[in-house]
DNA sequence: ATTATTCTACGATTATTATCGTAATACAAT
DNA sequence: ATTGTATTACGATAATAATCGTAGAATAAT
C-alpha cells in the first residue's frame, strides 16, 4: 500500500477543482465560466490549468466528443484534509485548536451548525475510553 | 484609516515569522538554526528571506550590531486571520464550518479545549437574537 | 460550399519564489 | 599583526506558477 503521493494543487488548481466538486464533470467553457464570475482570465489560461492537472492526474477527461469533459479524481474530502494539514503547519504551528477558535470566532454559524459541532465535541469527549 | 495592505507572506515567509512570534526578536542565525531542525536549508538562504521581508515590511531590525536583530511586524493574530479568510476561500468555498469540522474531526483536542470550544458556541448562539 | 465560430494543442513569456555562491567587512583568536 | 571565522550585501540562477497568443482542427451557421 503507497502514499497517495499528495499532489498539491496550486491556487489556480484549486479554483478548478472547487468548480469541478461542486458541480460534477464539466467543460473548459463551464469552469472558464464560473471562475470568471470572481475574476478576470483568458480562456485558454483556464484550458491550460486543466490540461496540466490533466498531466498531474489530478481529473481526468472524457474526450470522446470534441468538447472534452474534465472531472475532478482529487477527492473533496481528502484533499482538503491534506491542504489543512499543511495550512495548520505553516500558519498556526500545528495547533489545530488554535484554528479552530480563529474559525469559529470569525465567521458566522448557524444553529444547525453548531449542532453538529457539538455532536462532535461530545463524541471526541466521549469517545476514547 | 486604510486597510492594512495585507501584504501576504509566502510559506518560506512564514516559517521565518512563526519562529519571531515564536521566540521574539532573533538574528538570522537563530532563526536559522529553529528552521534547520526542520528542514535542510542554507544559511544565505535564510538570510535572503529575512532581507526580503525586510523590504516588504513584514519585519524590522535593529542593526546597531554587526549581528542584525530582526523583529516581527506582522501582528500574529492579524495575520493568522488573513490566512485563515484566504484559506477557507481557496480551499473550503468560504464555508467556515466544513473547515472547523474537518480540523476538528482530525486533530486531538483536551477536554480544556473543548470546553473552550464550548463556551465560544455558547457565546455565538447567545449572541444574534 | 463557404465562412464564422468554437475548441484543443502547444509553446513562449512573464511573474514569483526559493536557493545559493561570492565578495566585502567586521570581529575574534592567537 | 595575522589569520581564521562569522556576518551581511548582492546578484545570479533555478524552480514553479500563471498567463496568453497563435495555429489548426472540428463544428455550426449561412
Amino acid at each position: 500500500m503507497s502514499k497517495p503521493k499528495s499532489t498539491k494543487p496550486t491556487e489556480a488548481e484549486l479554483e478548478v477543482l472547487q468548480v469541478l466538486w461542486k458541480n460534477g464533470p464539466s467543460t473548459v467553457r463551464f469552469v472558464h465560466e464560473k471562475i470568471s464570475e470572481k475574476k478576470e482570465i483568458g480562456y485558454t489560461t483556464t484550458l491550460k490549468i486543466m490540461q496540466n492537472m490533466l498531466d498531474k492526474v489530478l481529473v481526468n477527461r472524457n474526450d470522446s466528443t470534441r468538447t472534452h469533459v474534465y472531472a475532478a479524481i482529487a477527492n473533496e474530502e481528502a484533499t482538503q484534509k491534506d491542504l489543512l494539514n499543511r495550512f495548520l503547519d505553516s500558519t498556526f504551528g500545528g495547533s489545530a485548536m488554535k484554528l479552530v477558535m480563529q474559525a469559529l470566532g470569525n465567521h458566522k454559524a448557524s444553529h444547525e451548525e453548531i449542532s453538529k459541532i457539538r455532536e462532535l465535541l461530545k463524541e471526541k469527549e466521549g469517545g476514547s475510553k
